[in-house]
DNA sequence: TATTGTTATACTCTATAACTATA
DNA sequence: TATAGTTATAGAGTATAACAATA
């Protein structure tokens, strides 16, 4: 069943955001980019390998959504949302937060419900109050 | 929180059936292979194109783990297990009832909790009881 | 020597389009 | 004509391995 869920979590996802142009991985990773973040942490974060952030964070930053950045320690690499990132990041977070189908066919009761259910799932904390009011999407 | 749910299950049930030696999708398609069914149903579970059910067939077939048999209507091909499969098929239902790391973090009365919201979130009814004890897994 | 990120490359997943056979 | 499945192919997604720069 879960199985099954995520395949529908994920098309959900996929459909909310799909007027924005940007594909499932671009978009989470818009998401998760609150300050600039090193880019082992977003590899850490989408558990992928570092070589394929590479590659997102050339498309956000060909689209003009995010820009490297170097930091203290010149191996690392923060990668930071530009204005209009942060402005696309904005729209899509209240997107994701209004138009989840899934999350739609629930009342307030059963989502309170739920959240809890899903922290011990995931095995870490979630502030499901913060994603719906835009903040913190990153962790939704 | 159920994009990272969903990436989190889907690596859980990869991993539970790792030592299987079976990609996530051909388990899955093993898995709901109760009675011999036609292609184009399993495309419609899986809600993938019917050209990619054919390429997940050919595997089974290799694999030695099902087999195609022809219909009442020509057009019709059935997939079916073979014993071979349906003995497959056994170890892994019991090994993802099992070993499922993230069910294991809920108790009883979590797990009951949570079926009827998920239920919800899906849209269709699931009978977990009889998941967890082997039958119809391919709805979990 | 160990770590961060990049490059080049290749493999897996999955769909689209055109096709065959049957209805 | 419409439907089930197949073939060939192409594109997206993602990893591996070798590498450069910095620590």
């Amino acid at each position: 069943m879960l199985i099954a869920l995520s395949q529908q979590a994920m098309a959900d996802f996929a459909e909310t955001i799909a007027p924005f142009g940007l594909p499932v991985h671009l978009a989470r990773t818009l998401l998760l980019l609150g300050t600039p973040t090193p880019m082992r942490a977003i590899a850490d974060h989408l558990a992928c390998d570092p070589s394929y952030v590479t590659s997102l964070a050339d498309k956000l930053e060909e689209r003009g959504l995010a820009e490297r950045t170097t930091g203290a320690d010149r191996r690392v690499k923060l990668l930071a949302l530009t204005d209009e990132g942060a402005e696309l990041k904005a729209s899509i977070t209240e997107a994701v937060a209004a138009n989840s189908m899934m999350l739609l066919r629930l009342d307030d009761q059963e989502r309170a419900l739920l959240a809890p259910l899903l922290e011990k799932l995931l095995g870490q904390p979630v502030d499901l109050t913060a994603a719906a009011t835009h903040t913190d999407l990153e962790t939704a």
